[in-house]
DNA sequence: ATGGCCTGTTACACAGGA
């Protein structure tokens, strides 16, 4: 089984390159973020004739998350209220940033983690509290599939070696200590990094700026991510970023990423 | 030190992204 996460930066922007994607990389499961685009007008249809279910959880203008699956998903839901009360979840739904379903016996969340704007943004708040409640909801999740695959746009690098520079990293966004040490203290439930099961080094991304030609510089950083239980850590097969994408014209920032393994 | 670029909005600048 193939799982591709990938943001997309405006489905309806990106629509030919997904599908021409698609195409020549048949995945079972493709999640997408950043569709930024209300249901009643996300591109169904387009997928629908490649043969692909579309599961989709939009907004307006900002976030949105979607899941496009060659077979039917099972138990899909929609935000952190699917399986957390409403009292604690409170306005940690209101931005839609989770998706999730079951193929086979894998349960896959689909995460578009919030970008936290600055340290000192109201925004950071919500994005530290918002993995705080992404713990409980995992912790959860893995009780009920112990084979879980959790991936997204986590605008979180964990290391040094996920960033083409190491400067200013403290004070950055997506790179400060608070941020890395929430996100660890997520995956310490038992999720590991299925990209470091294969390459050690770094110098390897999946979000470029748009700004000052950072691609063509590989000035990049590695912020989307599969990380998985250990039933599925175990057998994983590859996990690779396509920076093909990436290349064309008008382009997502993001490259997809892709697990396999056979469950 | 700052902004560089891109998307969507009911827009002709702005918010948000990262």
């Amino acid at each position: 089984m193939k799982v591709t996460s990938w943001n997309v930066n405006s489905i309806r922007t990106r629509l030919t390159q997904v599908t021409d994607w698609l195409k020549t990389h048949p995945v079972d499961v493709l999640c997408l973020q950043e569709t930024k685009v209300i249901d009643e007008d996300f591109p169904v249809q387009a997928f629908t004739d490649l043969g692909y279910n579309a599961y989709i959880y939009g907004q307006k203008s900002y976030n949105g998350v979607a899941m496009l699956s060659r077979e039917p998903l099972r138990e899909v839901q929609m935000g952190f209220g699917a399986v957390i009360d409403e009292h604690e979840v409170g306005d940690l739904d209101a931005q839609k940033r989770v998706i999730s379903g079951v193929m086979g016996d894998v349960r896959i969340v689909n995460l578009y983690v919030p970008n936290g704007s600055s340290l000192t943004s109201d925004k950071f708040e919500y994005k530290l509290k918002w993995l705080a409640l992404l713990k409980k909801y995992l912790t959860k999740q893995l009780a009920l599939y112990p084979q879980l695959n959790v991936c997204g746009d986590f605008n979180i690098a964990l290391e040094s070696k996920d960033i083409h520079s190491d400067k200013n990293r403290d004070t950055q966004v997506m790179a400060t200590p608070i941020e890395r040490e929430t996100l660890r203290d997520v995956l310490s439930i038992g999720l590991s990094d299925a990209y470091r099961k294969f390459t050690d080094e770094g110098g390897h991304y999946s979000w470029w700026d748009y700004r000052t030609n950072a691609f063509a510089r590989n000035m990049g950083w590695r912020i989307d991510h599969h990380y998985l239980s250990e039933d599925l850590y175990e057998i994983v097969e590859s996990c690779t970023i396509d920076v093909e994408p990436r290349r064309w014209e008008r382009p997502s920032d993001h490259a997809p990423v892709t697990v396999e393994y056979v469950a």
